[in-house]
RNA sequence: GGGUCAGUGGCGCAAUCGGUAGCGCAAUGGACUUUUAAUCCAGUGGCUGUGGGUUCGAGUCCCACCUGACCCA
């Protein structure tokens, strides 16, 4: 088969073969190269420190000089000098012919030049592998986002702030995991091919079964699995994992996405907003080390408490007069109008009030802020408020203007939870593709009894966005979902 | 889905009003015993995203398509 980049590398094919030849199994290094410039931090310019390490990694930079040659060596720790002399360095002709990209193990001296870097006097070496495409312009990297999307590998090693955005999504994860171990969460894992898409309002990915000739579609949330560990005696738990929404791609969206849910049992929406600023306070301190952060240039303090607004005084704020959910449909509908939002029939009045929230206040919550006791209408998982049964006892954690989390009491009764279903099936019918799918199973669960329970989602691509500081969801994705190319 | 913008050697970028496609890096050959994006010299590398059109002449103007970015739904 035709391989089309083969022309861009044509010349180099000869050294590629030879570099597989050479190429060793494994390969034993003693160091990286950061822990080594800090462990010789004290040694004198032009000293020479007699002790011989091996390391390994990528030649990102190789300058030579005659008889002397020195390269910028690569690791995951950082980068340190190689200095090859060819009175000292085994095969120094063919060290100098290095290319940029290439992976060398080094053995050598640690020394400090006359010029005062640390650097590795290297005896002996060994190609580890060649590079045959190289890793773009070397101090202006990859900028094509296209390619940095489509080969995360070069960008990572073309582009530092790849590799700080995507470390910090693993330190994030790290610390939202351990922070649930130690408050004694178990960590599961349910279903990923579901029969009925459900426990959240999204369009699923369809996908078949051969075996069992059967239709499924990606979870589009773990919700009600979850509730089922819960009535099965788990008391606390979470699941961290991949959800599917097949939606628009943005800035802020990606089709597949990671989720944090996690259920307590006894607890309550009161509760849970308490642990969820301290979960997300806690990933701030672990990654940032600070909870007085910045994002996209603008102040973001999580140091809290953070304030907790209900939906209809920020609807009322937002539209300058007092609605709620027992405001007449017809009047929500008409301020609606006037922020050109258009009401489909299907609204109730709870509907209409949380658009006019998301029209006039959502985008302005830029410090952290949970939004709470959103109405039934649109809440159909979330046990109803101890003081108004037309709103439920959840909230939504907003912060930089977008939703960043979303927890509630749990709905325990099942006959109540059969009605929302309905409802549910009354919205689909109406042709709303985001209606939830009605579970049996899950109703058959709450007949064996929930206990009081509060749950909790996170969406942990938009935490780590901005733990990362970063202003597009893609730059926290290895690899984002991106249209299929096969040029 | 709609709008705006972009696509030029492997990578980063130029190209005035439509007039011979250039530069830097990488890669290739050479010089150089303390460099830091080393420097210097030489040669190589292009159907300007794809397909049509306008024109004596198109990277540049027009149409369609592909891919991406941003804004909107």
């Amino acid at each position: 088969m035709a391989h089309p980049a083969w022309p861009a590398y044509h010349s180099r094919t000869e050294r590629f073969i030879r570099s597989l030849v050479s190429q060793p199994y494994r390969f034993d290094h003693t160091h990286y190269c950061a822990p080594l410039i800090e462990q010789y931090a004290g040694l004198a310019d032009g000293e020479e420190s007699g002790a011989v390490v091996t390391v390994a990694g990528r030649v990102m930079l190789l300058r030579t000089q005659g008889k002397l040659a020195f390269g910028t060596m690569r690791d995951s720790s950082g980068e340190i000098q190689l200095f090859a002399l060819s009175a000292v360095t085994a095969e120094f002709d063919e060290f100098i012919k290095l290319h940029l990209g290439d992976w060398v193990g080094v053995t050598g001296e640690v020394v400090r030049t006359k010029r005062g870097e640390l650097s590795i006097k290297v005896a002996s070496w060994q190609l580890l592998a060649h590079a045959l495409q190289n890793f773009g312009d070397k101090w202006a990297g990859i900028n094509d986002p296209d390619t940095r999307y489509r080969h995360r590998e070069a960008d990572l090693w073309a582009n530092p702030e790849s590799r700080v955005a995507l470390r910090r999504r693993s330190e994030t994860l790290r610390s939202l995991r351990e922070h649930l171990h130690a408050a004694g969460c178990v960590e599961v894992e349910t279903p990923i091919l579901n029969a009925v898409p459900t426990g959240a309002a999204a369009r699923p990915f369809v996908t078949h079964h051969n075996a069992l000739d059967a239709e499924f579609v990606l979870r589009i949330a773990p919700e009600l699995w979850l509730k089922r560990l819960v009535v099965g005696g788990f008391e606390r738990v979470f699941e961290l994992g991949r959800v599917f929404r097949n939606e628009g791609i943005s800035p802020r969206h990606n089709p597949e996405f990671t989720g944090l849910e996690l259920y307590i049992a006894y607890f309550d929406y009161e509760d849970m907003m308490n642990l969820t600023e301290e979960l997300i306070r806690q990933a701030a301190l672990d990654v940032r080390g600070t909870t007085e952060l910045e994002y996209q240039g603008q102040p973001l303090s999580l140091a809290g408490p953070w304030a907790r607004r209900t939906m209809a005084e920020l609807a009322s704020e937002g539209v300058g007069e007092e609605v709620s959910v027992h405001t007449p449909r017809e009047h929500l509908v008409a301020l609606l109008a006037r922020h050109d939002v258009v009401a489909h029939d299907s609204w109730g009045p709870g509907r209409c009030l949380s658009e006019l929230f998301e029209a006039t206040a959502e985008a302005t919550l830029w410090a952290p802020t949970f939004v709470t006791e959103h109405p039934v209408e649109i809440s159909p998982l979330a046990r109803r408020h101890r003081l108004d049964p037309e709103l439920t006892e959840r909230f939504e954690l907003f912060c930089v203007g977008r939703e960043l989390a979303n927890g509630f009491s749990e709905l325990t009764d099942p006959v109540d939870q059969r009605e929302r279903f309905e409802d549910q099936a009354r919205l689909a019918a109406a042709g709303d593709d985001e209606a939830m799918g009605i579970d049996l199973d899950f109703i058959k669960a709450l007949e064996w009894g929930l206990p009081p329970t509060a749950g909790l989602g996170i969406g942990v691509d938009r935490l780590v966005m901005l733990l990362a500081d970063v202003p597009n969801i893609r730059e926290i994705i290895a690899f984002p979902t991106l249209k299929p190319r096969f040029d």
